[in-house]
Order: structure tokens, then sequence, then C-alpha cells
DNA sequence: CGACGGAAGTTGGCTGGCCAACTTGGCCGG
DNA sequence: CCGGCCAAGTTGGCCAGCCAACTTCCGTCG
């Protein structure tokens, strides 16, 4: 069997993991079953079987697969959204659960970096930063509230897109700058006064709150964002292993 | 430099890997310093560059470091705690943190297992399961409410634990049942009457939520579990970049 | 019939080497 | 003095091979 086309981009072990990928989700190697072993793995692929061994360290990481050493691999799950940018983008992740996501810029300032915020995104005393509040929709019901702090060069960006556009990372990546690597924390906070208005809930009704912290490749913090939902609307899931470890964001339908 | 003793289990790239993030985490390499070279680490270790590649692929899954074609690799964050067996076990997490954790078994039923608990256990109709009702306190103060189902070939040892049993996990890894990989979910829900009073707040209060189900390496449910914690006892945090994520559990002291 | 032992199969780990893609910084020319 | 080009340095990726540790299964022996 050959790679076609250019299923995954670039390097050859994502192409292979994604041939995998697909295969697992499709039900190929049965529900609960192994999957061939790597050195039959590389020589239908044409590959070494070190590149085999990177791909199946994709899926691992995804929790598709168990790896044990004496035995066949075992197929776990299937199909997990790719995390990163879905966790990031809330455009992104709207659209992939098939809703139209909305933002209404509340409040954008730009004023000097207290303590907290010169912490977070390194800057240095008297820098001043620009700090939004938007609204996010779902398909038109609010679900959100985000609350970001941008350092000077990016937030100089963010400043000229126009108020109503709905992805900002988007446009920022056009302009070069690139978020690589995000640090988040999850917990339960209770509504402000403005929460309450603008998601049309209780002061002091509970959200859940999401702080994130995102770096560019070469570690310099493009973003510090505060981000609370309203219960019932979202939760964040995650796969962990031995071995490493994956996120990602989903609708809450199920209890 | 030669790697002293046994700062790691086994394999040659966990010890490096090990050295590395002390080095990191003591600011041998300055707050947001480069790393020296994979040849250069490579020689300074006696192994292969690929080798040290493999330690920086840990690194990297947990935000330490970013890496980027071209560039000496960037120090990113500093000091995580080991991310699986921490989120995994409430009671390791707790002794990491230097409190003392405890629990107390509120109740210990076996009985037929329901649509949705065979689902999750994967398990033929008619099985029963054990379902746990835990109590668990942090230095003596309650913080969360445990509700865990086993199944079978668990579940029997579970029961035979002396009730005012710490840990649940370590005794069950003696008895050869091993949690290698687990999924979670985190959300908000609002207390029943039973979390009410054992938790001491008041009905409907929100608690945050984390479900979680565990597998053994074949493949094998061993636990379904659903926490529920007072708001400002934690928080979840987690590492993600295009390369990997990683996740934690931590206290709540900060805002 | 059950327990034990050994062989085959499989993954984990490590080496050494090679080339491509990319970044950085310095040199040189306009 | 600025800009572009070039070379050195560095990481990403791939290959081929080797051995160790572990699991599974089958055949043998008691």
């Amino acid at each position: 069997m050959a790679l076609d086309q250019d299923r995954a981009a670039g390097s050859l072990y994502r192409k292979v993991a994604a041939d995998l990928r697909e295969a697992i989700t499709s039900g190929s190697f049965g529900e609960a079953g192994r999957l061939p072993a790597e050195g039959a793995l590389a020589e239908q692929y044409g590959v070494s079987r070190g590149t085999v061994r990177q791909a199946l360290a994709l899926l691992r990481a995804d929790g598709l697969v168990t790896s044990r050493r004496g035995t066949r691999r075992v197929v776990l799950g299937s199909a997990r959204v790719q995390s990163f940018s879905e966790l990031l983008s809330f455009t992104h992740w709207a659209r992939s659960m098939g809703e139209e996501p909305g933002g209404r810029l509340e409040s954008l300032v730009r004023r000097p970096a207290d303590a907290a915020e010169r912490e977070q995104l390194r800057l240095e005393p008297g820098t001043e930063v620009y700090v939004t509040l938007r609204l996010r929709t779902l398909s038109g019901t609010p679900v959100m509230v985000e609350r970001t702090v941008y350092p000077p060069r990016v937030g100089e960006l963010v400043a000229q897109l126009p108020p109503d556009v709905v992805s900002h990372t988007e446009p920022l990546r056009e302009h070069g700058i690139l978020f690589t690597d995000a640090d988040h924390t999850i917990d339960v906070v209770t509504a402000s006064a403005d929460d309450a208005r603008l998601l049309s809930c209780r002061r002091g009704s509970p959200l859940l709150r999401e702080k994130r912290r995102t770096t560019d490749p070469t570690g310099t913090p493009v973003e510090w964002s505060q981000d609370r939902y309203l219960p019932g609307t979202v939760a964040f899931s995650i796969h962990n292993s031995l071995a490493s470890s994956a996120l990602s964001r989903h609708a809450r339908d199920e209890d």
C-alpha cells in the first residue's frame, strides 16, 4: 500500500500517522483489536521502522493506541479532534462542531501593564498593554466572556482589526505572530457584575474559567487571556498516559 | 559530565531528560536562555544525538523548552510536576504538595452495571460492578467526593482493602492492576444533597467535576470515576504545543 | 491433565550516519 | 550606512542495524 497524495503536510511519519489514524477510526483493526507489528507496517509503507515508531508515538500521545514491550499495540479509542488549534481558537473549535462562532468587542483599552501582567507577558515596567473584553457566541447565544491582554507588538495589530472580526488568531498569523505553546489553567469562579450582564446570568453564579498564556516559538509571550464559560456549554477533555497527553475541548451534551 | 547514579529509572534518555530538567529548573541556562546544541549535549553525556533528541522530546511535551528548526532550543518555563501519576492518584498529588491526604469510605455496594457503566467499562450485560463513594480530605478538611465504578476483577480487590486505606492505586498495582491510560473530562456541576452533606456546602452550589476513565496497557478499562471538588481547592493545568501536551493538577493559591 | 520451559514474535532503546530546511550573523558591495 | 548574499550552525527527518526485555504460545515432561 502506498501513501497517496498529500494526506498530511511534509514529513513522512505524519503521513503514516494520518493514514493509520484513519484506518483505526474506520475500524480496520477492530474495536479493541491489535495493530500490525512495527516491522510489518514499515514494509507496508516502504519506510524504516524508526519512521513507523515516530508515527505511532503520535497516535500514542492522542490516546488512540497503547503500547507495551512484548506484544502488539492495542487499539484504545478512536477519533479525537486535533487538540492544539482547537483549544487555542474559539473560532476553529466552534466550526469543527458545526456551530457558527460569533464575537462582539465590548471594549479595547490601552494602558500601562500592572505587576501581574508584566510578570505574565514578561514586560519591562511602564510598558503599555492592550486589553480587550469580548463576548463570544455560539450560533447566536452568548456562552463565554473573554478578557485578553496583549503585549504592544501584538496589541497594535489587534487594535487595527475591525471590531466585528470573528477570529483573532487567523489574521495575526498572517502578520507573523505565531501561537505555538500555551499554558492553561481550569477552575471555577463566580460571575462578576460584568459577566452577569453579558452572559445573562445571575451575579455570583458559577462559571468555568480557563486562563491561558500563549507564547511563540522563541518563548516570547503573545497573549494572556481569561475566558469564562457558562456552565453546560463546554467541557475540557484530556487524554494522558505514562508517555504523553493530549487535550481537547468539546461541547457538553451527555452526562 | 557523567550521569551519576540512578536519577531516573531504566532508560538512558530518561536519565538525560531528568538531568536536563533539573538543570533548567535550577536556572543553569538562564530564565529564557538557550540550550546547548543537541550535538554538544550528546558529547557531554556520552550518548548519541538520537538519545538526546528523545530526552528533549520529553521536555518539549512538558512545556519546558521550545524547538524550531534552525535555532537552538529556548527555555520556556520551569518546574512542572510529573503529570500522569499525580493526576491519577489523589494521594500522590496531595503528598507532592506537602499536604496530608485522607480518605473515608462512605459506601461500597455491589450491583449489576447499568447501560452507561457497561459502555464505559466495556462489560457484558448482567455483569456486576463495585461502586464506591469516598470523601477525600486534605490535611483534615474535606475537598472532594469521589464516586468510582470498578469492574469485577478490580472491584474484588478494592472490596478487600481496609476502609481507611489512603491510597487505592498503590495496593492495586501490587496486585498486578496497572493504570496506564486515562481520559479525563472537566466541567462544572451543582452539588447534590449527598455532595452538600459530605462537603459541608449548600445544595446546588457549584463544584468542579472531573470524570475519568482509566485503562490498563491491554486497553481493558479498570476504573470509571467521577470526582467533585470544592471550588478553590484545586485547578487543573495543561500545557500544550503544536507537538504535544501535558496535564497536571495543582492547588489553587494565586488568582 | 497441569506445570514448566523454551522458542518465536514484538516493542523499547541506542548507535552512527546522512541530508534537507531553516536561522543567524557577518561580510561585501552599492 | 544600508541591503543583500553567503556560510556556518542548528534542528527536523529518515535510514539500517543491533541487542535487550518482555509476552505469548506451544510442546514436553511429570
